[in-house]
DNA sequence: ACAGAAGCTTA
DNA sequence: GTAAGCTTCTGTT
């Protein structure tokens, strides 16, 4: 090697686990064998040797080496045990690709280094010396922050799937620290993932700013005693061995012994036919073409080779990733070859899906391409646009996440990828001008504006797409528009992925699918106490990140909706998403009236109580102390008065929940009684009775919750802001609560609740003959179990001996265990064990849905509802085994629970309508409870609607399907929410 | 200003 | 033992 030669080297081993996570995990060969990490590889490598002149680098390598681990073991492990140690295993899917990743690297005809006892990372450390010395310079593909020490004037590192070199000012902007400082930054932030101790409480940021005050580690540990914050200080003195031994752990080694001469290294021109072989046997049609144009190979001539895989154990088994697609077509990067069948069946679902998928990969987000509108002609030429195309994706920029009280700031369009526009409406200048800053010239009236817009939105023949449309349907229904038809790429996303990782927002979405990152809100409209609305965002910055929402929003639809008629969800889309949408906008926009005057009353009440135990708290204790703090608490309750300590939360503090105190107030001890009561009624205090006024709508003086489709895996709706479905029930303090939610004058509330709608659901889907008899003939179903189980007649039964037949009902509903029933019912764990056993020798037929249900989850990394609806638990093969146990009583739950959940989402829909029909224009669906709702009527219409209700509620599974037990509910009225209930 | 832990409310 | 959301305290920025 000499000056002016350039060594790449590609952290093989990095890549690989890079590309597996960053990639939608779905490519696959025809016989399903996953490859989709491999293909990122080829490709990458491809690019790099043939022209990586084009890419950030811009240069062209004259040596060449792929690095890979050699094994587990290295001498950091003989330094620190625990090096490593917290490694879970690698996904079963990525296995395989492990072995494929090498074969790959020699069918480029590269070498292929690995040493045992060394890391990737030290052999690349000691390459980069070697070519330094050599007068050459040095790119390590990689983004690992461990190979950041390693950036110098003659070393750089590159990215290859963001396309971005890493040099000294990138390492010193992402860290805060140079390159020759990574390695004491390191030392002293540690790293969870490799299980680097460092120095605990220190960060990122607490440690670059404390090398940039002291210089380096040594002469921080050695002034330690400057540090002006005590516990910071503490801690680093108290660490320091921590943090020498950390700093050995990252300091990568550059002098491995014996590695090979640079000169092995020279970058050849690749064997065409060797390389294609390996492509071909891979199936990655594209880049195959590619080789074989660029080499003048004739592909056609070239076998497959032969590849001996290390299949991993069960790589034959269910694909648990986010989304299996089992058509090769699916290829992330348009590589995978569709094999004959795939070819002939183009026009298939799958085919469509990975087309678009491919499509979505390969198209670049460009943000700088789009339009702003601020003229009506222009905002009509794209109307018109719309029209044509017949879809169009378009998102609201408002002053508020709550759209009864946001302001529209305008609007955006996306019509093709790429093709997106803003149309800002009341956007004003920012601070600085003395009268706060007046509307910006040129910008449509909004009036105009939404008038030109509302032919489109109500077009029957365009289809509007928004994420999270539920937002923007309010919005748009305040401002006269009722837009129609419509699809929502977050709820097609939750029919598609409940339960898989990362959320169904925009922003989550865009990365998953697109590989693109949003512009982050807050990058436009700031945070915290520099937080501005969108009207005072400037017209550039806005156009910028409202068209690519639009944009985003439109690319993501094209390639999910697709999936759903590949997966078989269309109808959980359309039956118990969509129609939901605008049902539950209007429950938002009503809202539910609110008596300021009771809660008043209460939270005196409340403060007065409060205030006579805390004297007598004090008291008892022999101290003033913040009683709210469990730590202060605990200090007083197990150190200084030495009452018997139960157990210990996760971070070692005494526990002082309320299953404690109670046990102690049980042993007559009397300040953890008081400390109970206390909580209870502070917990009132704030989260009920002072919070709810500041939530009644200035205007409406109403309450309006807002309901989150999308937040749950098991298909149930939340509510927030506030949570109208935790409203105290089971005391009697409590229930006052819900005597200030009431009824407008001439009205009532009526409350019908589904009565044991999930004991119901597990009947019908495990079968059970005496759980349908009891159902059947209306007994009490609790009392039944206890006689089936203790073989005692229902009359004259102990209360005891059903409570517990009650919670272990319970209990099989939430995925039983011996230690869940224990901790209920204060008993031994063998005394809740035997009473599982003698409940499923009772009922074989329900230990075997939980078997059958288990062994499907396992295999397919799903379970459904008796409507289809999916719930995803990809964790349930954990090798941990409290992981995998959990994941089994989720599993478990989930079609139980989701299918009691889309039975009422149904009844919902329909609700309206049935209400309509029935000529009950005034009675009003104002709250989802889970198993309840609860409506507003007027005095005359309430004894004919609660028929309707009720009816519409206990068929709500027909006709779609008939259920083998009877759905029950019973529905009252009265003037407040606790007498109706 | 924000994040995490602990605790408590519901179905 | 399932599914959620909100408040307080505490430590950190």
């Amino acid at each position: 090697m000499k000056k002016g030669d350039h060594l790449f080297l590609v952290d093989g081993s990095g890549y690989i686990f890079r590309a597996y996570h960053a990639l939608p995990p779905l490519t696959r060969k025809s016989d399903g064998l996953p490859v989709g990490a491999v293909s990122g590889f080829c490709n990458m490598l491809w690019k790099l040797m043939q022209n990586a002149r084009d890419t950030d680098v811009g240069v062209t390598p004259t040596h060449f080496a792929v690095i890979f681990d050699y094994s587990s073991h290295t001498f950091r492990n003989d330094l620190y045990p625990e090096y490593k140690a917290n490694r879970s295993a690698p996904p079963e899917d990525l296995i395989p690709q492990f072995g494929l990743i090498r074969h790959a690297t020699k069918a480029f005809d590269l070498p292929c280094i690995e040493m045992e006892g060394f890391e990737a990372d030290d052999l690349i450390a000691t390459y980069a010396r070697l070519a330094h010395e050599a007068g050459g310079d040095t790119t390590i593909i990689s983004s690992d922050k461990d190979l950041m020490q390693l950036v110098g004037p003659t070393v750089s590192m590159y990215d290859p799937m963001k396309d971005k070199e890493i040099k000294v000012p990138e390492v010193i902007e992402k860290w805060g620290v140079p390159p020759e400082k990574m390695i004491d930054l390191q030392a002293l932030m540690g790293d969870s993932v490799d299980n680097i101790p460092g120095v605990p409480g220190i960060g990122q940021k607490t440690a670059a700013q404390l090398l940039e005050e002291f210089g380096d580690l040594d002469t921080l540990l050695a002034r330690a005693d400057e540090i002006k914050q005590n516990k910071r200080r503490e801690t680093l003195i108290e660490n320091r061995e921590k943090a020498l031994m950390s700093r050995e752990l990252v300091r990568l080694m550059n002098d491995v012994p014996d590695v090979d001469a640079l000169d092995t290294l020279v970058l050849q021109p690749p064997n065409g036919p060797k390389l294609i072989s390996f492509l071909k046997t891979m199936e990655f049609t594209t880049l195959t073409r590619r080789v074989a144009e660029a080499s003048g190979t004739e592909a056609a001539e070239i076998e497959p080779a032969h590849v001996d895989v290390q299949w991993g154990a069960d790589a034959h088994g269910p694909d648990l990733t986010a989304a299996p697609v089992s058509d090769p077509e699916a290829a992330s990067s348009g590589d995978v070859a569709p094999t004959p069948e795939a070819r002939e069946a183009q026009n298939t679902p799958a085919a469509l899906a990975a087309a678009r998928l491919a499509e979505a990969v390969a198209g670049k987000v460009d943000t700088t391409a789009y339009t702003c509108i601020r003229d009506i002609a222009t905002l009509r030429a794209w109307i018109e646009e719309a029209r044509e195309e017949g879809v169009v994706a378009f998102d609201t920029e408002t002053t508020s996440l709550d759209p009864m009280q946001a302001e529209l700031c305008g609007f955006s369009l996306a019509i093709r990828p790429g093709r997106a526009a803003y149309v800002p409406l009341i956007h004003k200048s920012g601070a600085g001008d003395l009268l706060g800053g007046g509307q910006i010239e040129g910008q449509i009236p909004a009036r105009e504006a939404l008038a030109a817009l509302k032919p489109l939105m109500e077009d029957r023949s365009v289809l509007k797409i928004a994420q999270n449309l539920k937002y923007d349907l309010v919005m748009m229904h305040r401002h006269g528009i009722d837009v129609a038809p419509y699809d929502d790429t977050m709820l097609i996303s939750y029919v598609l992925d409940a339960g898989v990782f990362g959320g169904h927002g925009m922003d989550a979405l865009s990365e998953r699918w697109l590989g693109h990152t949003p512009i982050a809100f807050k990058d436009v409209c700031g945070s915290g106490k520099s937080l501005i609305t969108f009207d005072l965002v400037d017209l550039e910055k806005a156009t910028t990140y409202a068209a690519e929402d639009a944009d985003v929003t439109l690319r993501l639809w094209r390639v999910l909706k697709p999936r759903l008629v590949e997966k078989g969800l269309v109808s959980v889309y359309e039956r118990l998403e969509r129609p939901l949408v605008p049902v539950l906008a209007r429950m938002e926009q009503r809202g539910i009236s609110v008596d300021r005057q009771i809660l008043s009353r209460l939270s005196g009440d409340l403060a007065q109580g409060a205030a006579a135990l805390e004297d007598e708290i004090y008291q008892l204790a022999g101290e003033r102390f913040t009683i709210g703090s469990p730590k202060q608490l605990g200090d007083i309750l197990f150190g200084r008065m030495g009452l018997p300590g139960g157990s210990k939360t996760k971070t070692g503090q005494w526990s002082t929940s309320a299953q404690v105190l109670e046990d102690l107030a049980a042993e007559g001890h009397e300040l953890p009684r008081k400390i109970v009561d206390w909580r209870q009624l502070t917990k009132l205090k704030s989260t009920y009775t002072d919070a709810l006024p500041g939530y009644i709508h200035p205007e409406t003086k109403r309450v309006h919750t807002s309901y989150a489709l999308a937040a749950t895996t098991t298909g149930r709706l939340s509510s927030s802001e506030p949570n109208l479905q935790n409203i105290p029930v089971r005391t009697a303090e409590g229930r006052k609560i819900r005597t200030a939610f009431i009824a407008e004058p001439g009205n009532l509330l009526i409350s019908a609740d589904y009565s044991q709608i999930e004991l119901r659901v597990l009947a019908h889907v495990a079968d059970i003959p005496q759980l349908r008899q009891a159902f059947a003939d209306g007994v009490d179903i609790h009392a039944m179990t206890a006689s089936e189980m203790f073989s005692v007649p229902v009359e004259g039964m102990p209360g005891e001996v059903r409570r517990r037949a009650k919670a272990i009902n319970f209990g099989i509903i939430y995925g039983i265990s011996a230690f869940g029933l224990a901790n209920q019912l204060s008993i031994p764990r063998e005394e809740a064990g035997s009473y599982i056993k003698k409940y499923f020798e009772r009922f074989p037929g329900i230990r075997d849905y939980m078997e059958a249900t288990k062994a499907f989850a396992r295999e397919n990394g799903y379970v459904e509802t008796i409507f289809g609806r999916r719930a995803h638990y990809p964790e349930i093969r954990s090798p941990n085994p409290s992981i995998r146990a959990f994941n089994e009583r989720a599993s478990i739950n989930a079609p139980i629970q989701g299918s009691a959940a889309d039975i009422i989402r149904r009844a919902m829909v329909r609700m309206e309508g049935a209400l309509e029909k029935a000529g009950l224009e005034n009675t009003r669906m104002l709250l989802q409870v889970h198993d309840e709702l609860i409506f507003e009527a007027p005095e005359g219409e309430v004894e004919r609607a609660i028929p309707v209700i009720r009816d519409v509620m206990e068929n709500a599974a027909m006709p779609a399907l008939s259920m083998k037990v009877p759905l029950h509910v019973d529905a009252r009225a009265a003037h407040n929410w606790d007498e109706a209930h």
